[in-house]
DNA sequence: CCAAGGCCTGAATG
DNA sequence: ACATTCAGGCCTT
């Protein structure tokens, strides 16, 4: 029964949710906004800012949760091998950010593109005789030109970072309202922003707006699902239109239910950890 | 509505 | 060495 509560605090960081956190020692230290955090063994969060932040949703009900997605062998395996695995829960605004560099990209170049941002325009701060350099506010970023932000190494991407940076900044999309909006709602404001497609929106909404019926459908999701399966959503085609995402994300709601999210990160995990894929 | 092609960049592949 | 391909998509045509 306690066995669920337990917090398998290296597995949740190395699932590709998060960018900007090293091990030094006993302690994981990572940048969550305007916030650093040191995070033990156990899990326990001593924060920069003296915030009390449920970054590994301790308040989600877990064993609800698994018992929920746990709808197939596929499922059942990946909890029980990966058991301890969490969604964090991040600071929307980087996350979103994260997320639009991430896209036709790789977690290695993630993290150095990142890295470059915070290190460019973000505040340095000390924590705990340790230099860090915060994720720059939406503010900062909407004002900067395009061609600095290029200079991180984001490419292409980089009007788009300057754009959604001026739609957060000016509360055009406002987060604070939309943790409390439905799936659908949240979706559809997280897609005008440019640079951010359904499966980068349900990436912000699953780790950063609490929205757990968010399943980002990547291409590792996808070969997952045709891997596995096969049976219960059989995809056709190579490419996965606007149209063809909603419904097999209706699909994968009707199947693993309204966590469906955690479904994925178990999923994906496991998928990723069988090829030896390297994490942070 | 769908399919195809282009896009920054750097690590991996040939 | 050097050229191509490919990588946790999105946007335009």
């Amino acid at each position: 029964m306690q066995e669920n509560y337990v917090i398998n605090v290296e597995n949740s960081i190395n699932s590709g949710q998060v960018f900007l956190w090293k091990k030094n020692g006993v302690f994981w230290y990572g940048v969550n906004g305007q916030d650093v955090l040191r995070i033990d063994k156990n899990g326990i969060i001593k924060s920069y800012q003296n915030l009390k932040t449920d970054f590994f949703r301790k308040n989600d009900d877990i064993d609800i949760i698994i018992k929920s997605i746990s709808r197939d062998k596929i499922v059942r395996n990946a909890v029980k091998k990966y058991h301890g695995l969490r969604i964090l829960k991040q600071e929307p605004f980087q996350c979103l950010i994260s997320f639009i560099v991430s896209s036709n990209s790789n977690i290695q170049k993630i993290k150095t593109s990142l890295e470059n941002i915070s290190r460019k325009f973000g505040t340095k701060i000390e924590f705990e005789n340790q230099k860090f350099f915060l994720f720059p506010k939406s503010e900062k970023l909407a004002k900067v030109s395009i061609n600095e932000i290029r200079k991180c190494g984001v490419g292409y991407r980089a009007e788009f970072i300057k754009e959604a940076a001026n739609i957060i900044f000016s509360k055009e999309v406002d987060f604070e309202s939309l943790k409390k909006s439905n799936y659908f709602e949240v979706k559809k404001n997280m897609c005008s922003i440019p640079g951010v497609g359904n499966k980068v929106a349900d990436c912000i909404m699953l780790f950063s707006l609490n929205k757990l019926e968010a399943f980002p459908l990547d291409r590792w999701m996808i070969r997952i699902l045709e891997k596995y399966y096969f049976n219960e959503f059989h995809l056709e085609t190579k490419t996965i239109t606007e149209k063809q995402y909603n419904i097999l994300h209706e699909k994968i709601v009707n199947h693993f239910g309204p966590y469906a999210g955690y479904a994925q990160q178990f999923l994906f995990k496991m998928e990723r950890e069988n090829y030896q894929k390297k994490w942070l």
